[in-house]
Formats: C-alpha cells, structure tokens, sequence
DNA sequence: TAGCTCGTGGTTTTT
DNA sequence: CCACGAGCTA
C-alpha cells in the first residue's frame, strides 16, 4: 500500500490542482481544455502512468497524438514513471496504418495489408495518368485542384456518388474522383485519406471488429482534438465502447488545420456529445512571460468565433516584444541573423533555443541565405521533404514494387526514371496485356518468358528490362537494411545519376541516396523485427517536424503549421505583411481569417522569453520585387506592450498605394521606376478596369443567381467556379455577369 | 525512346 | 526565380 502510495505521489508530482484533476481522471468522458504553455502534454503522460499504476493494461490504451514525436515522447515519459510503456500511442494515420495492417482484408474490396501508401506526389501523378486516359483538359482540371477536392470529400466520408451533381463539371469531378478511387483499389493503394476512411468503414462494416477492438482499448486519449475532422470523429465514436472512456485535449484558439478538413466544432460540441462528461480547464500558462502572454490575449480577441478563455500567468513583465521594419526581405533575414548572433554572444542564449517562423516555405530561401552568410547553424524543417525529392522517390518505388507488385505508379517511376528502352507505348502495351492474363504488370515484365508472351517487339532492351526486373523481383524484404542496399546496387540509380553530371545537384542526389541508406540502417536497429513494408510505412508517414533535432545547436527554421507543440526561448515571427499573414487566399473570409489569426497565436505562443515581429517593406516575390504593407495583425496588437526596434536598415515610411507621393513617382517616365512599380504584394489585383474584369484562379467573385464562390480554374473567357452556396459552374466570361468581392 | 531547349505558370499551410 | 511539360530532333 505505501508503495502505492509512493508511486501516486511520485506520477503527480508538481501538478497544480486543475493538472491533477485531469491527469487522476480513470473513467468516463473528460474534455480537457489546455491553453497554450499550460502543461497538457504533462497531464497527458501523468494520466496515462496513472492508469497504468491502476491496474489498466498497456495495450488497453489507445492514444492518438498529433505527431510520431510526441509519441515517441509520451511513451518514454510513462516508461520512466511507471516502468511500462503503451504500445498503441501514435498519430491518427499511423495507427489506422497499423490496424490496415492486420485487417483491411475483411473489407474485402480487393485491398490487402501489403497496401502502399501514396503520398500527395503519388496522387497528383495518379490523377494526372487519368486525366490523360479520359482525355480531360487538366488546363481546366488542374490534378492539384482534383485532388484536394477529393481529399475534402474523403475528410467527410463522402462517395463520389454523395458529390454536387448536375453540371457537365460536376459530373467530371465525380468520375474522376470514382476513378481515381477504382485505382487506388487496383495498385493496392491508399492515399492518407484512405488511412483514416477505411478503418472507420472497416470498424462500422465488420461488427465483430469492432466489438473486438472496443473490448480491447479500454480507455482512448485525443490529443490536439482541436484539430480532428469527421472521419476521426467517427473512429472516435466507433472505438469508445459504452463506457465512453475518452478524455480528449485541445484548444480552440490553436486550430489552424481547417483546410485539410478538421473543424473545431468536434471540441466545441463535445460536451454535447458526451453529456456526463467531466470538463477541466487549464488557463494557467507556465510558458511565457507576461508580456508575451499579455500580446497573445490581446491578439486573439479578436477573433469572435471562440469560447471565451483566461490565459493567465503569475510570471511578470520580461522583455517587451518587439516589432522590427525592415526594407527588404533580405535584410530581414540578415537583422534576424545579427540578432541571433548577439543573443547567444551577449545574453548567453544558445542557437537551440531560437527559432524563426513564417507562414510559406518559400520565405525560408532568403532566411536560409542570410544566416548562412553569418555562419549561424540552422536546420530547416519541412520545405522540400527529404522522401520527397526526386532521387529518394525513385528509389523508394523500387522498394515499393517489391512489397506490393500491384502499385502501379510506382512501377511507372520506375520505368521513366532512367533509360530502361520502355516508353509510353511499350508501358501501355504491357499493361494492357498484364490487365488480359490478370496478374500485376511487374510480375508479368519479370517472368522469365516475358518476351515470348509479350507481343511487342522483341528488342534487345526489352529482354534487358525484364532480366533486370527479374532480378529486382528475386531481392528479399528483410533485413530492411540490406534490401535498401541491395536495390541500391542493382538498380543503376546511382550510375544513372553518376552519369548526369550536367545535373547541378548530382552530387546531392548521391549523398541523398546515401543518406537514405543511413536511415534504413537506423531503422533496421530500431526494429530489428520489421521488414520492407513497415519501413515504408514509417517513411510515408513521418512528418516534417519528427525530423527536428532539438539536441543539436541549430537555430531551427520553420513554417507556423509546424511550430504548433513546440516551445523556445526565443522566437522570431517573420514576414508579418499582409497577403503573407494573414494569407492572401484567406482574405474575404471570415473564418479563413480567423484561422489565419490563430495561426499567428500560434506563433506567439511559442516563445518563452523573446518574442520579435519583424516584416519586410518590400520582398522578392516569383523573381521580382514587390512591396508589401503591414499584417494587418500588427495594427492589432496592444501597442503599449510592444516596442519598436529602430534599425539601421529601416526605410522610411510604408508603401502606400493611395499615396500622392507615391503615385508622382508612378508616372514618372523613368525606367528606373517600372522596375519598381509599386504593387501590393500578395494581395489580389484590382482590376484595372470596370469593362474588362481579369480573373485568376483563387479570386473570390459574385454571380447575380448563384452568389458568392470561388475561380477554381480559369482561361482568358471561361473560369470554373465553385459556389459556396454549393455547386461548381463553368461559366463565360463574357456573358455570365461575375464580380470580384 | 530519350534528351534537349524553350515557354509557361505557379507559392499557403501537411498527414 | 525555378520546376515541369510540350515539342522537336537524333
């Protein structure tokens, strides 16, 4: 008993009597609602010991959190509290991946669990090849548009046939979108979307499973439920059994992933869908100073949409945060290097504990330049993915292949990425000839009579191709690490790149292949059990920020989306023009707004000590310059609690297009002044004129009958519109009386 | 079929 | 600015 005992006091030690209310939780529903910097994680880790100290079993608990990191964390926490770690704690995705596994066979839909997953790059090339099959203009149907729509339909759990119809344009979304689904079925493929949709189908299909896995989670955990859409909703009401042990966490203020379908509702509305449930709010903030806190209250009040909260903290003043003008991007990029250099000389700050945020990747180029230039280390997270670039691709469709023979863009990589004597037609060919004998076409290339059955031309390449296959096809899945190896030597990836050195990059590509060596190797003394498909699996699913290295001395780089969870010393909010942040394409929406303002919470909310807001007065944007006016955020900060850095590289005043000043300098005739002719970055063009109206795609219009929408696609005198009212139109210019709002 | 050059058009955010 | 696709040639 006094052990106990012991051990109780040890798993809530210095929680605060809110934390502890949460973290002793055992059963029912709990809703916990965590301001930023107010110790969820912590409550999180100390109710999953506890229960564990009560008798649950590990592998009763089910926990979902919002990267592989925090899992990864969470479960060393718990092991060094109570000695036992849960086994099913991970992202969304990866454990339905994990539950795929096992049982996608009993959906009986033609897909088993040596399923590949296909990434947004997969999908695009996917919808692309069915574009170009169906002969649909992808001028009008651009595969990235498709495929958003799709993933937005999936979110919902929609069907091609629950799609808009009517339109001639929404009939080529639904086809395409059945297609494309026909597809994924074929090549024994899922999309992310997939991972999530065919579980909740699988769970709600197969009773006995259901039964099965609800009796076996006893108690579910939701981290970030703030930021689930409905099919995880759905999961979450299929798994909790009738004892509704669900304790979900989050915070209103910090959803910012609406447009990849979560929606806050899910948290606002729990408490009606759970009745009985208990609610514990932590407003406390352990994080920040009180002038960081202070902007980051002030800030988000003015977003309407929200659950009134008190984020307090018993911390005082600290440094006031700053704000910072700069001229140009690049010397933004060069006053945050300065910066940094003197934190760490003059303050004793490390460059581990700065961090520099922006809302686009494409903002990094330039912070990269400048803190390259003063010799700051830096790591980047996200941007160009490493298991996004090309090299790495091709590679791992060669993997690929090999655990799942029917993924057949996959094969198509293979087969385009390095002279191999097959084209276009060839590939056609087999794969219509692969479809009539019903095997997949890489078994059917890599049988060693090939030639003889294949109609084709009986070149000396093609004999090559199919040896060559053959041999892919003979390479053993595990060990994982020389699998990788041996598909490295017997592909030609390398020589083929060796070859090209007219690539700039070849030398990175080679160091990028070796580098996926290494993290095969690691994988494989990780887990030495695994084989190719689990690795795959772990490669398909990491994200961006799983890949940060806090222990390293780097000052880290990296968008707002990806710094939700972390925490600094020292943080630098960057590019804080409007058209930037808030966003362009959220202008003209309330809610899109709004989001764009909590992203910035986001921001804020990261820093511990410093927080500085810097902005460019002018920015290169697609080549050229372009100059910029203030977030409008920053006009709604209180400003008797910031302060203004005067810098050397400041300018003068703001651009200001209803400036007359400005406008003198407009029509002077001078060269000199066309290259800098002052457009407001980001933002939307005004149309020149009221007779011609230019459209582009993004733009937010009005049509007399069907309202307000947005241009999905346009050309010179047709846009596609979709309607918020619901519907997709194509509609002509020139007739269709369209307005820009 | 493959490799080249030229032109176009595209930047939110990510599992 | 840069990545990708169309179109041409060997």
């Amino acid at each position: 008993m006094a052990e106990k005992d012991k051990m109780a006091e040890d798993i809530f030690a210095g929680l605060t009597p809110q934390q502890l209310e949460a973290a002793s939780h055992i059963d029912g529903p709990m809703l916990v609602v965590a301001g930023a910097g107010s110790g969820k994680t912590r409550v999180v880790t100390r109710r999953i010991a506890w229960l564990i100290s009560q008798g649950v079993r590990p592998h009763q608990i089910l926990a979902m959190t919002f990267t592989n990191k925090a899992a990864g964390e969470m479960q060393q926490r718990v092991a060094e509290l109570v000695g036992e770690a849960p086994r099913w704690v991970g992202t969304f995705h990866s454990l339905c991946a994990r539950f795929l596994r096992f049982d996608l066979d009993h959906l009986n839909e033609g897909r088993d669990g040596r399923f590949t997953i296909y990434d947004s790059d997969d999908q695009i090339s996917l919808l692309k090849q069915i574009c170009k099959d169906r002969n649909i203009d992808d001028k009008k149907f651009k595969p990235k548009t498709l495929s958003s729509m799709i993933s937005q339909a999936k979110s919902k759990m929609q069907s091609p046939a629950d799609l808009p119809q009517g339109s001639w344009y929404d009939e080529i979304i639904a086809n395409v979108y059945s297609s494309y689904e026909q597809r994924l079925r074929a090549a024994n493929a899922l999309d992310f979307d997939d991972l999530l949709l065919l579980t909740v189908r699988l769970l709600e299909k197969v009773e006995p499973l259901r039964l099965e896995y609800q009796r076996r989670f006893r108690y579910l955990l939701i981290d970030e439920y703030q930021d689930t859409n409905h099919t995880q909703y759905r999961l979450m009401k299929l798994l909790c059994n009738e004892s509704n042990n669900v304790h979900v966490t989050g915070d209103p203020d910090q959803s910012i992933y609406s447009w990849r379908g979560a929606d806050y509702r899910n948290i606002m509305d729990f408490q009606t869908d759970f009745p009985d449930a208990r609610v514990v709010r932590l407003e406390r903030n352990y994080r920040s100073t009180r002038a960081i806190l202070d902007v980051a209250n002030h800030v988000i009040q003015f977003n309407s949409d929200r659950i009134e909260k008190n984020l307090y903290t018993e911390e005082d003043g600290g440094d006031p945060v700053r704000t910072v003008v700069l001229s140009r991007d690049r010397e933004e990029g060069e006053w945050i290097a300065e910066k940094a250099s003197s934190l760490k000389n003059e303050e004793g700050f490390s460059y581990s504990q700065m961090a520099v945020f922006y809302r686009t990747n494409a903002q990094s180029r330039v912070l990269e330049e400048a803190l390259m230039g003063a010799g700051i280390p830096y790591q980047i997270v996200g941007g160009l993915r490493f298991y996004e670039r090309k090299e790495i691709k091709d590679l791992l469709a060669h993997l690929k292949i090999l655990v799942n023979s029917r993924d057949i863009v996959a094969l198509r990589r293979i087969v385009n990425c390095r002279p191999t004597g097959v084209g276009e037609k060839t590939f056609e060919a087999i794969l219509t000839q692969a479809n009539e004998l019903g095997i997949p076409a890489f078994e059917f290339v890599s049988r060693p009579d090939f030639v003889q059955v294949f109609n084709g031309r009986n070149s000396a390449k093609l004999r090559d191709f199919s040896y060559w296959c053959q041999k892919l096809a003979a390479i053993s899945l595990s060990p994982v690490r020389e699998c990788v190896r041996d598909i490295l030597e017997k592909s030609g990836l390398t020589e083929h790149i060796s070859a090209n050195t007219k690539d700039p990059a070849w030398e990175d590509r080679l160091e990028n292949l070796a580098a996926f060596l290494g993290r095969a190797t690691e994988f494989s003394q990780e887990h030495p059990e695994a084989d190719l498909a689990e690795f795959l699996e772990d490669v398909a699913l990491v994200a961006d920020v799983d890949t940060y290295d806090p222990n390293a001395d780097n000052l880290v780089l990296m968008t707002l989306h990806s710094a939700k969870g972390l925490e600094f010393p020292v943080v630098f909010l960057s590019g804080l023009e409007q058209g930037l942040l808030p966003h362009a394409n959220s202008e003209g929406s309330i809610d899109k707004e709004e989001e764009e303002r909590r992203l910035f919470y986001v921001g804020i909310t990261r820093a511990e000590k410093k927080l500085y807001l810097t902005r460019a007065q002018s920015r290169m944007l697609f080549g050229k310059f372009e100059y910029t006016s203030p977030s409008s955020f920053m006009r709604d900060l209180p400003q008797d609690k910031i302060e203004e850095v005067i810098t050397s590289m400041s300018a003068g005043g703001d651009f200001d297009p209803f400036d007359d000043d400005f406008d003198d300098d407009f029509d002077d005739p001078n060269p000199f002044f066309d290259e800098f002719a002052p457009t407001p970055a980001l933002s939307r063009k005004i149309p020149q004129s009221s007779a011609g109206l230019s459209f582009k795609t993004g733009d937010h219009v009005r049509h007399p009958s069907f309202g307000a929408g947005k241009i999905l696609s346009c050309s010179k005198n047709q846009a596609v519109v979709q309607f918020f009212s619901g519907g997709t139109r194509l509609l002509s210019l020139s007739s269709a009386k369209l307005e820009k709002c």
